[in-house]
DNA sequence: ATAATATATGCGAAGCAACGCATACGTTAA
DNA sequence: TTAACGTATGCGTTGCTTCGCATATATTAT
């Protein structure tokens, strides 16, 4: 039952809600990506991650000095069935962060944290 | 955005599960049937059904001096998908809810609470 | 080696959710 | 109309989550 719960919690917040928006969209971002895209401190972020990773909705893969997360493909029936549900909701907010994820990536949205986008986040983060 | 985290939350707690186990089993029951079956103290049951219900998960209707709750069955689809994932939830702590429901309500578990139950309702609560 | 970049984490503070107790409310029975 | 029963709720306490800051770790660039 504990693992069914902490599956459900992972998606009572959010901030959380939101990176999965994200992730429901692209293939893979990294976390500075997701910084962008929801306009958010780099350790919420982050630590928001950890969550969703630890209730087995996400994972991510180091390369190089970046970490991209997506969905986590070797789900249970449970996580998938609940992963569903949540593609379900929408709202102004998500569509801002979908918004600027497409802004920052370009058009496709399987391109890489590591295409020279760099620069970009540094400007858009200290803007803030 | 805040109506669906609600109801995500309303579901990432165990005795919230249970009661929602106990629900998908049987049409309607009412409190002291649901405080009988998870061994809780009453005013626990209460406060998780009412978040249950602030988050349109259940209903409850009363029908003399008892209330029965239910499944909400106005539900819009993210709801609905969410209870349908929760239906795969299984645990012995469920299993056993369930068999004193049962042990409670008759083989027949569409029985209602009026039906001579209340004494068994005092005895096993006072037994603990 | 040193600096810069990308991400994670320890820690204390603030906010929120669950608990237990006592009690209130509403309904039926006596 | 009083008592008993079924359910809900106000309140203070405890425990868990989230937050923000600062800092640590790891990787790449210089």
């Amino acid at each position: 039952m504990e693992e069914y719960i902490k599956a459900l919690k992972s998606l009572s917040e959010q901030t959380r809600i939101r990176i999965l928006a994200l992730l429901h969209q692209t293939r893979e971002v990294c976390v500075s990506d997701i910084v962008n895209a929801l306009e958010e401190s780099q350790y919420k972020v982050s630590r928001h991650l950890k969550v969703l990773q630890d209730a087995g909705m996400v994972k991510g893969s180091k390369k190089g000095r970046w970490i991209y997360y997506q969905l986590d493909e070797n789900q249970v029936r449970f996580q998938k069935m609940l992963l569903e549900a949540v593609k379900d909701i929408s709202s102004d907010i998500i569509n801002n962060d979908l918004e600027r994820l497409q802004k920052r990536l370009g058009k496709d949205l399987n391109n890489f944290c590591k295409n020279g986008k760099t620069e970009i986040y540094q400007e858009s983060y200290q803007e803030q």
